[in-house]
DNA sequence: ATAATGACGTCGG
DNA sequence: TCCGACGCCATTA
């Protein structure tokens, strides 16, 4: 059988990057590149990849870049969840950011 | 097999 | 702080 019938069975690394991300405590987050280091395999743009492709299942506002800068277009739908969940904020100008000193989980 | 792409990261200017 | 260049790694063309 081909990859095109395995219908329900994701790959173990994305697996474990759901898994983690469901995770990440509620006024915390992750960069991508502390993901994969954290998992030991792939790397930022491979986290990247399970989000783009699954991230709709999980807390993906949870997870954000190394400068803690949310996705491009759904700035306004993260910085509603990061209001809700107190994640700490760092107001750079007009441009809200999530202060990654504070914010950043480290698997505690 | 080579080139381009991507929800990235780090460094230098 | 902002911007560009290079590196990394799997997928796609």
């Amino acid at each position: 059988m081909t990859e095109s019938t395995n219908t329900g069975a994701l790959p173990p690394f994305a697996e474990s990057v759901l898994d983690l991300t469901e995770r990440i405590p509620a006024g915390r987050v992750m960069t991508y590149g502390d993901v994969a280091e954290y998992l030991g395999q792939g790397g930022p743009r491979q986290v990247g990849r399970v989000m783009a492709l699954y991230g709709g299942a999980v807390p993906w506002w949870r997870v954000i870049r190394a400068d803690g800068r949310p996705l491009p277009g759904h700035e306004h739908r993260a910085l509603g969840h990061y209001r809700e969940e107190g994640t700490p904020l760092r107001s750079v100008g007009d441009e809200p950011r999530v202060d990654l000193r504070r914010a950043r989980w480290d698997g505690q």
